[in-house]
DNA sequence: GTTGACTCTCCTGTTAAGGGAGGGATTATC
DNA sequence: GATAATCCCTCCCTTAACAGGAGAGTCAAC
């Protein structure tokens, strides 16, 4: 029998360690003297003791090992750990290009504006219209008359809260003039629809989103740097990108300070 | 300006989390009321948590994050997490490996009675003699006599707490007789050597460790256990194994119950 | 008998938030 | 103007697996 210091150098543990095993019950001492409280052990628990060490280090928690040691659905725990596991490790790859990505940015020494975040973009209703714009400028006039006709076939229509409009690209490729687009805006539930507006639910996404500021005709130095992104992180663009606004000509004056989220529907490669 | 609730819906970061970034400081709203307390936020508040978001997804810790904000020693924290990153990359796929190993050998169905796991041998002094012994059997009586021959020579040399005490094997391969082994055990400090009893230092080292219960001649089918464990699990072998003996015929009279640990200094492949 | 090493329990701290209580503020509705 | 429904505030507790330390009791050696 041994007492809990020396069995610790025996199995290279901590005391800390084997005391919280013991509170927690994985590890009881084979004896523990009333009197004193003292703690004492028997070389064939160091067999046990490897074993919990040995879990431990694959990543399992007490409470799975705890379980593993009843006996009590062995093989739902180990195939839930793998899967833990697998993630883990995909993960890590993904961690590691995104850290590699962000690295060889500052090493550039060139100021980057841009960050590019994973996010969820939730399923919603919205109603829509696809149209030709000549220009950016144009969405200016285009879009409050899009609000207006709206409005008029649907007067007790509400918008979703927080605010959430979009123009989506449809053109296959890049185009300087007249592209077409898809302008969507939010709201609480359908309406009635018109020749030019229809409704439709979006459905939940995972998306590359990347922050904008400034004027419009910028927007393209976004792209480029989110289109880099999904190429070096091994993601791959799903779906057609999404320019959402946050701030514009409606509530600042000043072109500098317009706000937009570019949203690129992306899945793992 | 928005309070927090639309804020948080708009980056998608929940009011917990925006309230826990201003108690540490790395995101203050842009106004409190100080009559209320509300927090109140801006858009371009939108850019610095999307900055934050992306480095939380890299992995980066609140602490790191101040401190790339406040522009301090930048590389330096970069450099530190990516070798964190692949350092848990590294560690994902070997733990990947081992889980299958464990469930491969659980659904053999067969009662695995070994459990690997790997630990650091730390550097310690030894005496050891090499010799050459007919079999196992032998081991009684040339132990016990090695014990003397040191004492006789090092009559106040001290055994290190907790004991420690190991053969190596020195034959390439594996003999079932004559087998050439070197007796080391761990000592408080060197002494004095004789023609057959010399010191050394034995430097700290890596080993994957199995440990054996029963009898000396059943040990082979720890090794192959090791060996088998190794290979799956993506480590190398680097030096000869060693035996180092728990219990055994001095404090058990029963062979059942002899305590070995094997263990096998290891590096990462 | 005394020292020094060992052990005990109990308390706090670690990360990055999440959960909930209790209470004030704002907004919508009656 | 009253009331109800949200919204927001602070404060405290919880998480996993221990580590660190305080203060007190125990053991073995000299």
């Amino acid at each position: 029998m041994y007492r809990i210091g020396l069995f610790s150098q025996m199995s290279k543990t901590t005391v800390k360690t084997l005391r919280y095993y013991d509170e927690v019950g994985i590890l009881r001492p084979a004896y523990i003297d009333k009197r004193t409280g003292y703690r004492y052990y028997t070389s064939d628990q160091l067999g046990a003791l490897h074993e919990i060490i040995a879990l431990r280090q694959i990543g399992f928690s007490i409470e799975e090992i705890s379980q593993l040691m009843k006996g009590e659905q062995v093989m739902g725990v180990l195939e839930k750990r793998r899967a833990e596991i697998e993630k883990e490790f995909y993960e890590a790859a993904d961690k590691l290009s995104r850290i590699n990505h962000y690295i060889d940015e500052q090493k550039g020494s060139i100021a980057m504006n841009y960050k590019a975040v994973i996010k969820e973009l939730p399923e919603c209703m919205v109603y829509y219209k696809k149209m030709v714009v000549p220009d950016y400028d144009a969405y200016f006039e285009m879009i409050p008359a899009i609000g207006r006709e709206v409005l008029e076939a649907n007067p007790s229509l509400e918008l979703a809260e927080p605010a959430y409009s979009f123009i989506v690209y449809l053109d296959g490729e890049y185009k300087e003039k007249n592209f077409k687009v898809e302008f969507c805006e939010a709201v609480d539930q359908a309406g009635n629809e018109t020749e030019a507006i229809k409704f439709k639910k979006i459905t939940r996404t995972t998306a590359v989103s990347v922050l904008h500021l400034g004027a419009y005709d910028k927007l393209g130095e976004a792209y480029a740097y989110a289109i880099k992104w999904i190429e070096n992180n091994g993601y791959a663009v799903t779906d057609h990108p999404r320019e959402s606004y946050i701030d514009g000509i409606w509530n600042k004056e000043n072109e500098e300070e317009w706000l937009t989220e570019l949203q690129i529907p992306v899945s793992r490669k």
